[in-house]
RNA sequence: GCGGCUAUAGUUCAGUGGCAGAACGCCGCUCUGUGGCAGCGGAUGUCGUGGGUUCGAAACCCACUAGCCGCCCCA
């Protein structure tokens, strides 16, 4: 299907990983998950998103379903375009507001858009998002929220390792601060808009904030002498900017004022943002973009309930990464399993699989070959999946010793049965620390990584003495 | 939704009108209880789909589909 994906198995890690560490850095600010609909009332969208904004009249997936009785109504539905809408419809319905609290709210889930796709553009996305969204009287509309919302995107960046993001920040001023800002706007482009380009002549009647956004050269001189919006911004809204920038000036967030920076959906008041990045997305730069929405409740029926929320685009973060990762020549090895069972012959096909099973309740990673295989096939398939190999031939099942083979040390070893999955912990325990100490960069993670190998060696010789002992004393 | 580029083996790609190719990967043998190296051998396939031009099309033309680049928009 068109603009939609499957992820594969080499693929989903990866957004495992960042969808883990996301949940963890919301977890720490006080964020909730919230699960809602991939589908909803059309009309949601309309008076929310807006209905003459591109999202809302060109590009959603849109039906009716059919009345199922004479008596209903056929209703038309949507699949969500983006999450905010469906949240605050959440928020209303519950009467989230009347529990006086301010709500922290998270999502992770696919949005739909009805676009020519490119890179980092698909009709299935993902978006990370989360809202903060409550009464007045709960702080919702407090600039420290705004403030506290940006600091935590900043750490949550740079927890994943995205590097050279910018923060592209502008106040675009109250419901009416915008009326009087159009208003200014169409005056002034009334008298120059013949000169501009034809996407900007339309821009101009349709959507005047969007010329702003136009990058036809040609223009850029004219956009530069339009009125400013931070002119037109009310004493309130440009108090609450300077108190923002004031909080992240102290929490020592970068950002870069950017007058121009004009969101396409309708409900966005005051502080507007974006993230963009230089790695990875060619035009489709904005990795993730949010804002205030202190009208949107009421724009849908409910109480007044000031929010400001943000969605990042789960796909374009992912191919940052793995530009990123290309970038610095590393590639990203598949988890290996703890141990390869190989059958040296049919006859052991059943105990080996029995043998995954027991190694597998204890918690080891196990994958099992096949009788029928040669060794030389077992030992390179085994290679490629699995740290170990576990060869089981007619002794190994009559005693109940383990052949053992661990790649990375080139060395074999005999082991009990009862043995093999302690000394496979102590190894998957070195290694645990070695990840750490490459990450801390701790000199004394390293020494503790080193304590763990001899752990591991000595386990791992124990086993081998011990299993050789059983073994002699079975021969007498 | 507009303009452009692209589509050949599992992957990356070569092949500009005359037998469908390379590298890597894969499979087998040398080598049936000890792999990785090496040697030898093998299969790779609707040449995106459909139509057209031609004695002959992977190649030229048209349409469609999909991806990518730019625009638009946004995440």
């Amino acid at each position: 299907m068109r603009g939609t994906r499957d992820l594969l198995p080499d693929q989903t890690p990866l957004w495992n990983k960042v969808e883990a560490t996301a949940r963890g850095v919301f977890a720490r600010y006080g964020f909730g998950e919230i699960r809602t609909p991939v589908f909803e009332d059309t009309s949601l969208f309309s008076r929310s998103v807006g209905e003459e904004t591109d999202i809302v009249s060109k590009e959603m997936f849109t039906w009716e379903d059919r009345a199922r009785a004479a008596s209903e109504k056929a209703q038309s539905l949507t699949l969500r375009p983006e999450s905010t809408a469906g949240v605050v419809r959440a928020y209303i319905e519950h009467k989230l507001g009347e529990t006086g609290q301010l709500q922290k709210l998270y999502y992770i889930g696919p949005q739909f858009r009805r676009e020519r796709p490119q890179r980092g553009r698909y009709r299935q996305f993902w978006q990370i998002g989360a809202e903060v969204i409550g009464p007045q009287s709960s702080g919702a509309e407090s600039p420290l929220r705004d403030a506290e919302v940006l600091e935590m995107l900043a750490s949550l960046l740079d927890e994943l390792g995205i590097r050279d993001w910018k923060l592209e920040l502008n106040s675009v001023g109250s419901a009416e601060d915008r009326v009087r800002y159009n208003q200014a706007l169409r005056e002034a482009l009334e008298p120059v808009k013949h000169l501009m380009c034809v996407d900007n002549q339309r821009r101009a009647e349709t959507n005047p904030l969007r010329v702003l956004d136009s990058k036809d050269e040609a223009d850029q001189e004219i956009i530069n002498g339009l009125p400013k919006i931070a002119d037109y911004l009310g004493a309130e809204s440009k108090a609450h900017f300077e108190a923002v920038l004031e909080a992240l000036d102290a929490c020592g967030v970068k950002y870069h004022l950017n007058p121009r920076l004009v969101r396409g959906l309708d409900y966005y008041t005051r502080t507007t943002f974006e993230f963009t990045v230089t790695t990875g997305l060619g035009t489709q730069n904005a990795m993730l973009g949010g804002g205030r929405y202190d009208g949107l409740s009421e724009m849908l029926g409910g109480p007044r309930a000031p929010g400001i929320g943000f969605a990042i685009g789960e796909d374009r973060l992912i191919l940052t990464l793995q530009a990123q990762a290309e970038a610095d020549g590393l590639s990203v090895a598949a988890a290996k399993l703890d141990a390869y069972i190989a059958p040296l012959g049919v006859a052991q096909n059943a105990a080996a699989l029995a043998l995954a099973k027991e190694l597998r309740r204890e918690g080891l990673t196990v994958e099992v070959g096949d009788g029928s295989f040669k060794l030389r096939k077992s030992f390179d398939a085994a290679d490629k999946v699995a740290r170990s190999i576990v060869l089981l031939g007619e002794d190994e099942v009559a005693s109940g010793v383990l052949t053992v083979k661990t790649f990375a040390i080139g060395e074999q070893w005999k082991c009990l049965k009862k043995d093999f999955a302690k000394v496979i912990k102590a190894e998957n325990w070195m290694r645990e620390y070695r990840a750490t100490a490459q990450k801390t960069g701790f000199a004394s993670d390293d020494l503790l990584a080193d304590r763990r190998e001899e752990v591991f060696n000595e386990a791992r010789k124990d086993a081998n003495n011990d299993a050789e002992q059983f073994l002699l004393r079975r021969q007498i």
